[in-house]
DNA sequence: CTTTATATTTAAGCCGAGTTAAATATCGGG
DNA sequence: CCCGATATTTAACTCGGCTTAAATATAAAG
């Protein structure tokens, strides 16, 4: 059975919206879990995906002035989950970095939302599994593509 | 070339990667835009997906108090985009919809971030177009009865 | 060396989100 | 009708996030 590009557009929309609301789920539950506020939680993530920051790229990464971003950072330093190091080419500058406990807490988070992944990835016949590999990988590639140009 | 079912669970991880950090993206920058806190965007939320709530329902949903909820949605009643009616059948309680601003909010939102989709959708070749909507029709397929039955 | 720009922090204040406790109104069973 | 349960609101308070403005320290340019 054949499909247009629009009726692939609809189920698109409609894989993407569930994948909202579980994800959304999925970050609420884990900020909830740990205590952390949206801009910190934002924050964490910036730090896992890109290695060290300075205070300043992660307020505007968020959005926000320099100011709230080191008072929001001096929280999670006294939660223990980043430090704070004097940048050894510019001393005005801190480098911010995960503590091994931070880089844990995200880890352990990533693999409880991976887990049901498991699950649902056993309940297909090894056919249909072949079948969802090929299409997520043509999937991702383009996405990683348009994600690349932004 | 065939998968193993570990391959495929590794695909979906990168794609729920991704995907968290989209949707993570999309809807901080939403909430920005209409000054709308975490918790407001869930309420929201709650009532485009189920139509009518009332203020404990949704204090549940979020985990809060309905003390909590009242407060909060006081504040999306005086920024027009939702209403409180009196339940009919219970006149304790009130019912919580969304406004015609509320809803025509909530899918301009929906509408823009879906826009990409189609640039996506139209990218892939009508062979490649088949294969992917057959295999996310699967996975929906799946994903609807594991979400149905939490 | 002096001046200006940059990186961060601190202080003061506003505001929203959350709490508990109390108030109000209504429902429902006996 | 009365009483306990339920739904919501209000009040008083705490806390964190945000802002602006000022302070501090360092870098970089002239």
């Amino acid at each position: 059975m054949p499909c247009t590009t629009d009726e692939l557009i609809e189920t698109l929309q409609e894989w993407v919206a569930l994948f909202m609301r579980r994800s959304m789920h999925n970050v609420l539950s884990f900020a909830k879990e740990h205590n952390l506020s949206m801009s910190q939680m934002g924050a964490l993530m910036n730090i896992h995906r890109h290695g060290m920051c300075n205070v300043s790229t992660i307020g505007d990464e968020l959005g926000v002035t320099s100011a709230a971003a080191s008072q929001m950072l001096e929280r999670l330093v006294q939660q223990g989950v980043i430090e704070r190091t004097e940048d050894p080419n510019d001393r005005r500058a801190k480098q911010i970095a995960l503590t091994e406990k931070g880089r844990q807490m995200i880890h352990d988070g990533f693999r409880a939302r991976y887990a049901w992944l498991g699950e649902l990835a056993a309940s297909f016949t090894p056919d249909e599994q072949d079948l969802i590999q090929t299409a997520l990988r043509l999937l991702l590639g383009k996405m990683q593509q348009v994600d690349g140009r932004q």
